[in-house]
DNA sequence: GTGGCCTTCTGACATTTGTCATGTGCGCCG
DNA sequence: CGGCGCACATGACAAATGTCAGAAGGCCAC
């Protein structure tokens, strides 16, 4: 009984190498690849792989919207995560939308391989590491206002911008700044944004 | 005659992967492979490889330093960048290092293998479309202080802190801030950081 | 049903930025 | 040599931001 696996990144060179790997594991036969987050998707639905091997940044959507959707689509369909950089954040939100593993491309091909098997089999499988550091991260304080106005001010926006795309005053919106700047401790509300971005609270 | 080459990428996952593939072309070997830049130039002395494939983002040193390392130490050995994200700036910082490739990982391995020929017989490669970026990108606008300003500005420090930091009055960091801004046509600093970085100018 | 927390607002204030005009001195290039 | 651009500065003003106090309504829990 073979284990067929989608496998989805968007880096060519990555995904053909790996599918050359995994291949050598006689259990297991890449069925389909894609480069793009709705690629994986109508990849899934035309192939109905057992395990979809997803990374995290994709163009179109990312591995975990990916597996949201596949959930509901697909729930005999296991996902999984593989990424470059793992923060705290993605990594309980992968877990909240179903995914059943999450690893660093630092792993070796054999380990993920069984890692694959290990999820196929029912199991969950999240890296010590990632896991260590989203157990330290904790989570967040801000409350879902915050996090979402702190979101709009990453780019650099001034407050009447937010204040516009958040339907909210511009005095709601610099309270909510300034509370989320000091749950967080900084300095002021661009490095509120980097340490949020670097916790995954956002 | 075969074609000596070492492999740098701190992704296990990949570096493996990418090795596997490589064996495959029969006149190319992978002498050694490195996950970190000191570790890239450790294997490189001891190996003297004939060709360097080095990830961009690498823990330690970036590919770029441990090009530039490279022309001195061992000029013999061609260097070549392999990345992820390719940033304007990156790739001429590269060339100017001496860097004779520079390709995205989204190329498939065989075209990695040619090029890596490529590159071996003393040509250059860069990736068209990453040429083209570059080229409408342009060179950066900013005098030599105003980068720096701007860069020490990037994680959201105070002018009264940039000012310290670069040994310079307060005024004078707002003075050079506001023209970088205004070069770029950002709305405020931290939009000018954000353009700056897409660039490659910081 | 009262107390606590969240959302949302207003107004006022101090501080920090952004912008502009203007000045000096240096080095380079024609 | 004279001009140009850069480095660096000052001072002043307008605009944006950060901080605080206070207040109203909603929701949940005890």
């Amino acid at each position: 009984m073979t284990l067929r696996v989608l496998l989805a990144d968007d880096e060519h060179l990555i995904r053909g190498a790996l599918a050359a790997l995994l291949a050598l594991e006689d259990d297991l036969v890449v069925v389909a690849e894609a480069a793009s987050g709705p690629e994986a998707l109508a990849m899934a639905r035309a192939h109905r792989p057992d395990v979809a091997v997803l990374d995290l940044q994709m163009p179109g959507a990312d591995g975990v919207s990916v597996a949201t959707t596949l959930r509901g689509e697909l729930p005999d369909c296991r996902t999984m995560i593989v990424t470059s950089h793992g923060r705290p954040g993605h990594l309980k939100r992968a877990l909240a939308a179903g995914v059943r593993g999450f690893v660093p491309k630092t792993v070796s091909a054999q380990r993920l391989a069984e890692i694959i098997r290990t999820v196929h089999a029912g199991n969950r499988y999240v890296d010590p590491e990632l896991a260590a550091d989203a157990i330290s991260a904790g989570d967040s304080p801000l409350t879902e206002r915050e996090a979402e106005v702190l979101e709009l001010a990453a780019d650099g926006a001034p407050v009447a911008e937010i204040a516009e795309r958040a339907a909210l005053s511009q005095g709601t919106v610099r309270n909510y700044l300034s509370s989320a700047v000091s749950k967080l401790g900084a300095e002021n509300r661009h490095a509120a944004v980097r340490l949020a971005r670097e916790r995954g609270w956002v």
